[in-house]
DNA sequence: GTTACCGAGTTAAAAAAGCAACCCGGTAAC
DNA sequence: GTTACCGGGTTGCTTTTTTAACTCGGTAAC
């Protein structure tokens, strides 16, 4: 089911891995932008070359974690067991991301996590391009949920839905809440957002 | 005075070093002969052909701690202050090494030091490959110490005191006694060797 | 007595990493 | 207002590493 994992893969990943942990933890240790691609990459003991074969830019070394998720939603409808429409499957798929606490959702208050999103809302340079990455996402989505501007349209309204809720997650965990002591209402605002997009 | 330490540089060192302790610590647990070189490139997560550029052979998997130190007897005899004769600053060289609980002169009482002795001096192959090292090693003392036979011979017999001393030492250690305890008798019998040598 | 496998070493080609030098836009120094 | 440096990102070249396939001697199977 995974990837052959030879040397050079199991390598490759290693050297990916150190580069982007140097990153982050440097980020949230100085800010994003007193420290350089110079730092990330002697933290992390590779050459600039290198550090950019890995990430594109300087903002992808903290985005890469939004990055993975490139293209879910598109394979979420894409996947889904025949006889379900589309919207179910994505409230599904968001509602079991609440329920395992990801990431993604906002909904979760270990430390890293939550300095994490504080650092990437409150990095113009990385808000602006996470922002980008949504909108790629958002391209595949309306493909996979049909032709026209109708697809768009649902794509965008499911993104932003997905979006705020993140938000409105997070926010009340930066405010000191835990994140089971959250959950309720996260499912209840997601179950609210979703239901309006009928 | 130390080399120029590049990332190239200090990455090689550690793959060097990756190999070598993988080596080591495989043959002390398994035995030489039932250790592949293959289970070593794996240990250290290095393939086959990397492993042999950094040693030739199976056997310098384990004598390159031994041929760390080659040609040291020529430098020692090279490097002397003038009005030293040869002899006596490989005299007092030796009687350094004592004192430092070098190794190489078999008085040492760490348990892998001891097990790592064991391991050379009971496999054949690994006895065998080290006595060629030491003939190199005498060829090079020989020109140090002058042309013809004479240099020749006492090169000879230079090495083999110390060959015989340090595996004095390292029996009486194998038998179960301190460093610190054989330390006197050591320097004793080396005394006593070297004296001969004239 | 082949046939098959294993372990030490080697080879050639391709991937990856390092290095040094560069471009370009900004900003501080003088 | 040049001149110099800094930081993001790139380029060409060299070195290192991986991969897979190979040689060659030994030895176990049958």
């Amino acid at each position: 089911m995974n990837e052959p994992t030879g040397l050079r893969a199991r390598k490759k990943a290693r050297t990916r891995d150190a580069i982007a942990d140097a990153a982050v933890s440097l980020f949230l240790e100085h800010g994003f932008d007193r420290v350089s691609v110079n730092d990330v990459a002697a933290a992390a003991e590779t050459s600039k070359p290198t550090l950019f074969r890995y990430f594109p830019t300087k903002e992808d070394l903290v985005l890469h974690r939004f990055a993975d998720h490139q293209g879910e939603a598109a394979r979420v409808v894409r996947e889904r067991r025949s006889g379900t429409k589309p919207m179910t499957a994505l409230r599904r798929h968001f509602r079991g991301g609440l329920d395992r606490y990801d990431p993604v959702t906002g909904l979760n208050d270990h430390p890293e996590v939550v300095a994490f999103h504080r650092l990437v809302f409150t990095t113009p340079s990385l808000a602006g391009r996470l922002t980008r990455y949504q909108l790629e996402d958002e391209e595949v989505l309306a493909e996979a949920l049909g032709e026209g501007v109708r697809g768009r349209v649902r794509a965008a309204q499911v993104l932003a839905v997905q979006r705020v809720l993140a938000r409105v997650n997070w926010q009340k965990i930066a405010d000191g809440r835990t994140a089971r002591d959250v959950h309720p209402e996260a499912v209840a605002d997601a179950d609210e957002a979703f239901g309006l997009l009928r």
